[in-house]
RNA sequence: GCGCGGGUGGCGAAAUGGUAGACGCGCUAGUUUCAGGAGCUAGUGGGGUAAAACCUGUGUGAGUUCGAGUCUCAUCUCGCGCACCA
């Protein structure tokens, strides 16, 4: 039998299908693990051999999980709410829902050749309404709760109604609730709840005609078709995320992630601890207390100025009558920037003086205070002191308008730019004069509590995420409006089905109004749907309990399978989905829906597979091509050309004409007969004629090598370009491996015993994949597969005791032709759940180690020692050798280093 | 500006402080079948030699160590993330 990839796949694919072989258990007794990737958003492009590389590597170590006799959950799903299927509606007037089957219909297909372990029973699909059912049930929950900041996690809303009624609660009092009608206690509670609707600056972007959230946007383009987005305050549904801030900051610490991606959810989190301090204000004779947000308190004593965001709410009560019409004017401008243009004039500085004072409550000094956009109303409470000698951007400010500069560290330079390091000692600072800035900033901390001044502050930078979208293909929300007051449908209406509407395009008003009768009991229903991260949030929940129609997750079931023990995906997720999932999960650990509050222990980035663009080379006018070598001779124009026309950067010169009319009668200079093409690593893409279907892959080489080669290519978090170059090793190895049993077709295996030396290679082998694979170092385990390979081919081996555990070991990274080799042993189960442990069990320790042996860290010769000997005896046994004496010649030996297993110095004098 | 990673052959890359460059690609030579983008064997950091020996070599400079690609400090450089966040 030759090595036939393509009847083997499909037949052992096949085979899997049909026996539900990857069907996870239930509490079996086992051990459980769970292997999650990241779902794919189907798109209409397919997949690439990018998007694989993740759930190969997961393949891999749920393939080992199990055969380490784990129970492993390794499902997969559909995350199919979103633009791109609405945006192709809005254009062809198709339902998303149809764009989106056809789409998960093709990337099923593609899943399926790659040979996935997955659980296929317990596939989701969040636009699924058995599945977004529970995406509006958890919004229900948060509309039904509040953050209680004593017990520091959310609790039901009836427990702060409760409070409310007795005691009152934050401002109203038990009076004032009592007295308020039915709205005014809606608009009070909206101010707790967990999901609440409320006035803010959001990011509302014209071209798509919603409102996107910040990780949405980028650089003041929207991520998803790149139009402008500009700030506009709207009512609309948000999320409490920044009450969790602090439990999101410190659970980071306890969790098994990249250190780069703990640290950017760090800097996205943006906690700063610091002080609020009151100034007294003076606007033409009336007073006002204006809270300022500082880090630096210490720096009080050389505050000269302060300054207001322009969308402070205390803009206008102190903007001088006289100042009025310059303010407005600002004002104005500012409004009319975008934030795109905001960020791209982050050196100029503008400004207006609002025509009134300050106090420092310090020093007594009279100080002006002036509005900036620098400024921003979102963090902090909106208003600065500004210490113009010891920040940059308020030493820019006060550079530009004459304000004056105060340095109050000793010694320091202010002449050109402002002095920001938190070292040097104090001056002009009344009773902190002398200290040093560390000490200072606490002093002044303490002072300023002291004297009811202000008080210690932490800040964070998270916001409230905004989860309202003015589109079509997204969840309904679970809401109708009784008399105006928002008011949450039962349970038991869930799912709320979207309905059907007439028409896909965007005429300014949200789509779902379009709707007839989207009504309950007559009231009218919310018009938004929630964004994409809504479904994406709690997901990982539903694969254990996928056909719970009567809770999320059953408790049990739950209680088994707890949370996701590996998460692969892509870094682009940190700040957004793996944000929201961390949240959304918290919040159902408070209430006690689920029992961990975390939803993932450790997390892998793999690195983005880049593509790599070959080029040919047009004499400008011409239709005549040179090869890259040559192209120095001559002017020429590049020209991206497809990959699927060159092999190993040689041009198909026929493939090449019959590609496009415009070459068909294209000629070429080439170097020793061959057309050589230019290279590049660009983006995968259409645009660039690189783009890699691995569907191609499986034709030409099969699953197995396709699996085999995106592993080998390179660390798995590391972004690396495809080359198509190397893949005919990974290939050869296979091929290979195959011809261990089978010789020209001729079975070869036999039940001799092996000898030592086949022992010696198969023993390392299982040592070194058991420990590259718990640490993910995939490509080396393949390099060592290699190794084994060519010494157990250079001794012939065809010994069933050394191919038989072979098989086992490299069945989690090459499935299908292991399954057959497995089957050929004469096995009749399936490799998948061959009892590995027992296998390696077999394993005996080498009985010799071979040392090295130094002089002075200069390698002489070799020393075979028994593995078991100690240090002291390995030391005795060279002292004591005729070799040894030959180069100690006459010297003396200092000492013996000896390193169990791996070396032996001796140094001499 | 702040933070996090990296810099090792022609290329992708390996190296618990212990013989640097495993493994793969590419290249070179030989060989076998030739229908192959095939198989097999050997070589492949640089210098050096008839062949060895030997010298040198992990961005740069210092340090710790019997011994450093690996640890420490400084420096250059590339990539990524965040950023008027007070």
């Amino acid at each position: 039998m030759e090595y036939d990839f393509k009847n083997i796949e499909s037949k052992w694919q096949a085979y899997w299908a049909a026996h539900k072989t990857f069907k996870a258990e239930g509490n079996s007794g086992k051990p459980k693990y769970y292997v999650l990737d990241m779902f794919p958003y189907p798109s209409g492009a397919g997949l690439h051999v990018g998007h694989p590389l993740g759930y190969i590597a997961s393949d891999i170590f749920s393939r080992y999980k199990r055969l380490k006799g784990f129970n492993v959950l390794h499902p997969m799903g559909y995350d199919a709410f979103g633009l791109p299927a609405e945006q192709y509606a809005i254009q062809t007037g198709q339902h998303p829902e149809k764009t989106t089957s056809i789409n998960i219909a093709r990337y099923r297909e593609q899943l399926d050749r790659i040979g996935f372990s997955y659980d296929w029973d317990r596939e989701i699909r969040t636009c699924d309404p058995d599945f977004y059912k529970w995406t509006q049930w958890a919004f229900l929950k948060m509309f039904d709760s509040w953050y209680d900041p004593d017990a520091d996690k959310a609790r039901p809303i009836s427990e702060l109604v409760g409070k409310l009624e007795k005691e009152g609660y934050g401002d109203v009092t038990a009076e004032q609730w009592a007295k308020a009608s039915e709205k005014e206690k809606s608009d009070i509670l909206m101010q707790y709840r967990i999901a609440y609707q409320g006035e803010t600056s959001v990011n509302w972007c014209e071209g798509l005609g919603t409102v996107l959230a910040n990780d949405e946007v980028k650089d003041g383009l929207s991520v998803r078709g790149g139009f402008p987005v500009e700030q506009k305050k709207m009512t609309q549904w948000q999320l409490r995320v920044s009450a969790y801030a602090g439990r999101l900051l410190d659970s980071l610490d306890s969790l098994n992630w990249t250190e780069s991606l703990k640290e950017m959810q760090r800097n996205w989190i943006g906690k700063s601890e610091g002080t609020e301090v009151v100034f007294n204000t003076v606007c033409e004779g009336k007073e006002l207390p204006v809270t300022i947000f500082t880090t630096r308190v210490d720096t009080i004593f050389g505050v000269t100025f302060m300054v207001l965001a322009p969308e402070s709410e205390l803009v206008a009560s102190l903007t001088s009558s006289g100042q009025k019409k310059a303010v407005e004017e600002y004002i104005k401008e500012v409004r009319k920037k975008t934030e795109r243009e905001r960020i791209s004039e982050t050196k100029t500085v503008s400004g207006v003086f609002s025509g009134s004072y300050g106090i420092n409550p310090l020093t007594g000094e009279k100080i002006p205070i002036w509005i900036s956009e620098y400024v921003l109303a979102g963090y902090g409470t909106g208003a600065i002191m500004a210490v113009p000698a010891h920040d940059s951007r308020d030493y820019a400010f006060a550079r530009k308008f004459g304000l004056p500069i105060v340095p109050i560290i000793e010694g320091c330079d202010v002449s050109e730019s402002s002095f920001d390091a938190k070292e040097g000692k104090m001056c002009n600072s009344g009773f902190l004069n002398g200290l040093d800035v560390k000490v200072a900033i606490e002093k002044a901390k303490d002072y300023v509590e002291e004297k009811g001044l202000g008080r210690r502050k932490t800040n964070y930078r998270l916001r409230d995420a905004i989860f309202s979208r003015q589109r079509y293909w997204g969840e309904p929300f679970p809401i109708y409006y009784k008399d105006g007051i928002p008011t949450p449908l039962p349970e038991s209406e869930l799912p709320l089905r979207l309905p059907e509407i007439d028409s896909y395009k965007p005429t300014g008003e949200a789509p779902l109004a379009r709707a007839k009768d989207w009504t309950y009991k007559g009231y009218p229903l919310e018009t938004s749907t929630m964004p994409g991260f809504a479904g994406s949030s709690a997901y990982y929940f539903r694969y254990m309990d996928p056909r719970n129609d009567k809770a999320l997750v059953d408790k049990e079931v739950n209680a088994y399978w707890k949370s996701v023990d590996l998460y692969i995906g892509g870094s682009e997720h940190a700040t957004g989905h793996l944000i929201y999932s961390r949240f959304w999960n918290k919040f159902l650990y408070d209430l006690g829906y689920v029992c961990e509050d975390e939803p993932f222990r450790k997390l892998i980035n793999q690195g983005m597979i880049q593509g790599r663009s070959n080029f040919v080379y047009r004499i400008v006018g011409t239709n005549k091509f040179v090869s890259c070598g040559l192209k120095g001779k001559y002017d020429t124009t590049e020209i991206h050309v497809d990959i699927n026309l060159v092999h190993n950067d040689k041009l198909d010169l026929e493939a090449f004409k019959a590609w496009r009319p415009e070459f068909s009668d294209a000629e070429f200079e080439l170097e020793n007969g061959e057309y050589i093409c230019g290279w590049a690593v660009e983006k995968m893409s259409k645009s660039m004629y690189n783009v890699v279907n691995p569907d191609d892959i499986c034709d030409t080489y099969g699953a197995d090598t396709l699996r085999l080669y995106e592993m080998f290519l390179g660390p798995l978090e590391q972004s690396k370009p495809w080359d198509t170059k190397g893949i005919d090793g990974v290939n050869r190895f296979l091929k290979k491996f195959w011809r261990l049993f089978y010789d020209r077709g001729e079975w070869i295996v036999t039940d001799e015993k092996a000898g030592p030396e086949e022992l010696k290679s198969l023993h390392k082998l299982i040592k070194k994949e058991q420990e590259d694979i718990e640490n993910f170092s995939f490509n080396t385990t393949i390099s060592a597969f290699m190794i084994a390979l060519n010494e157990l081919s250079a001794l012939n081996c065809c010994k069933r005791e050394i191919l038989e555990p072979l098989v086992i070991l490299l069945s989690p990274f090459a499935p299908h032709i292991t399954e057959e080799l497995w089957y050929a042993l004469g096995h009749d189960d399936t490799v998948t759940y061959a009892r590995f442990p027992e296998f390696i069990a077999a394993y005996a320790a080498e009985d010799n180690v071979t040392y090295p042996v130094q002089f002075n860290g200069k390698m002489r010769f070799t020393v075979d020692m028994p593995k078991s000997a100690t240090p002291a005896e390995v030391e005795a046994a060279v002292r004591g050798m005729e070799q040894t004496q030959k180069y100690v010649d006459g010297l003396n030996i200092v000492k013996v280093i000896v390193v169990p297993g791996r070396i032996i110095n001796i140094v001499l004098k």
